[in-house]
DNA sequence: CGCGGCTTCGAACGCTGTTCGCTCTCGGTT
DNA sequence: AACCGAGAGCGAACAGCGTTCGAAGCCGCG
């Protein structure tokens, strides 16, 4: 309820929002989506909330994106691209630079919260996935791994890193909502060693075990596990 | 807007949920989730559409569950009790056991739709996973793999799990919602045959052989690669 | 100068999870 | 036998969601 409807624009009101704002396009729409998923994370990610962002309404957006899902997609091609790539690829230290593509793009996908959901949900082919997945399967073949089993291997190291950064970020989302995670993992300690003896004797006893380790050093030793297995296929 | 508000109930319509439906249980209302589940998927998953299936509405389930997200969590409990384990563990064949528990998870979590999305958000220590994952950690030890290998195992493998069930989820949703998956994958085909040489020389090149195998052959696949890693690990 | 097409956006639709408060039933106590 | 409190059932409502519609405004081209 505007009570200035009747009246003649204010004049250096005009073009409040182009002052602060770009005139809103695809690209200005997907940076203020990451904006806004950076802060909130994927729940508080809705529309409205991005068009708020950019000072508008939410029917705004629809110029310029089909939907939510595009949108989504987009914003995760466009993170995509902070990957960053070793200079060049070395086959003889090419379970290495797999490794640090691994950790750099759980490293840049964790930084955006919960956004692998949306990988998980489908194969993505904007250039800078294809780019990354490019430089892997180089690595692959000059180590000698036949081509079938580079292209599952590609589809292998992809979800590994997808679920295992989506499963990271949710633990920052807890910390970041202000969940005492360590306590979390007493309590999950304490739950497993309580287990009745019969018909659990080797969780219980591992109790201690199965909750030892963060998630970086168990995401290392699950790529270093499959890159192992991968390397067994290989042939001279 | 009944008309019969004024009247005295008619008898023999008195019990007429409790002729149908037992007296609404907190089983009862998981039974109903998965019913919806199964026939919907997770997205069609709504408070009401539940209370429906049990002829009643929606505030009438949170005497029973406390939210939508804990009757997702005893929907993926109750569908975890339906995997079947080999009648006893064989050590000398851990691998194809191992194997075996995978591909009997995989089937189960796949019959019902995207359930697995819950899964990949948190760990589940409901006794009838923990039954699945006392199985899998006994055959890992029996092959005289250390025990925190052990440990992180069991996560990857979980992970690796739920991650494949939901994909393949997503693509049997696509077809149950008529989308030709050949069609799509001829067209993910043609596209990465179509990349520019300069960029892309491998993924171009390798387009055949990216989009070759169904779910089933590439999570063989990444099973076989996850399992060989971890034999690398056995000591002596 | 006029006009057609694209952008902008307030309002609305149908949906969601959840809460409130009233009614009703039923088992246990006085 | 009477009562009463606890819990279950549930209609109504709330705040919020993605998306659509239609009117308005703007801009560039003829």
């Amino acid at each position: 309820m505007r009570v200035t409807s009747e009246m003649p624009p204010i004049p250096w009101h005009k073009a409040r929002r182009a002052d602060t704002r770009q005139p809103l396009t695809p690209e200005a729409v997907v940076e203020a989506g990451i904006h806004v998923l950076d802060r909130e994370g994927l729940e508080g990610l809705t529309m409205r909330r991005v068009a708020q962002e950019l000072g508008t309404g939410p029917a705004s957006l629809y110029a310029h994106v089909s939907g939510k899902d595009e949108l989504l997609e987009l914003m995760l091609e466009r993170i995509s691209g902070e990957i960053r790539l070793p200079g060049r690829p070395e086959p003889e230290r090419w379970k290495e630079q797999i490794k640090e593509v691994c950790r750099e793009a759980q490293r840049v996908y964790t930084a955006h919260r919960d956004i692998t959901v949306v990988s998980l949900g489908g194969i993505q082919l904007g250039p800078n996935k294809l780019k990354v997945a490019e430089f892997v399967v180089g690595l692959l073949l000059s180590a000698g791994i036949p081509r079938q089993v580079a292209a599952y291997a590609l589809d292998g190291l992809g979800q590994l890193i997808d679920s295992d950064a989506y499963e990271a970020s949710l633990y920052t989302a807890k910390i970041a909502a202000g969940v005492d995670v360590d306590a979390y993992f007493d309590g999950v300690r304490d739950y497993l060693a309580r287990l009745p003896e019969e018909r659990f004797p080797l969780l219980k006893e591992m109790a201690e075990t199965m909750v030892h380790g963060d998630g970086d050093e168990r995401f290392e030793f699950k790529v270093e596990v499959f890159l192992r297995g991968l390397e067994s296929y290989i042939e001279r």
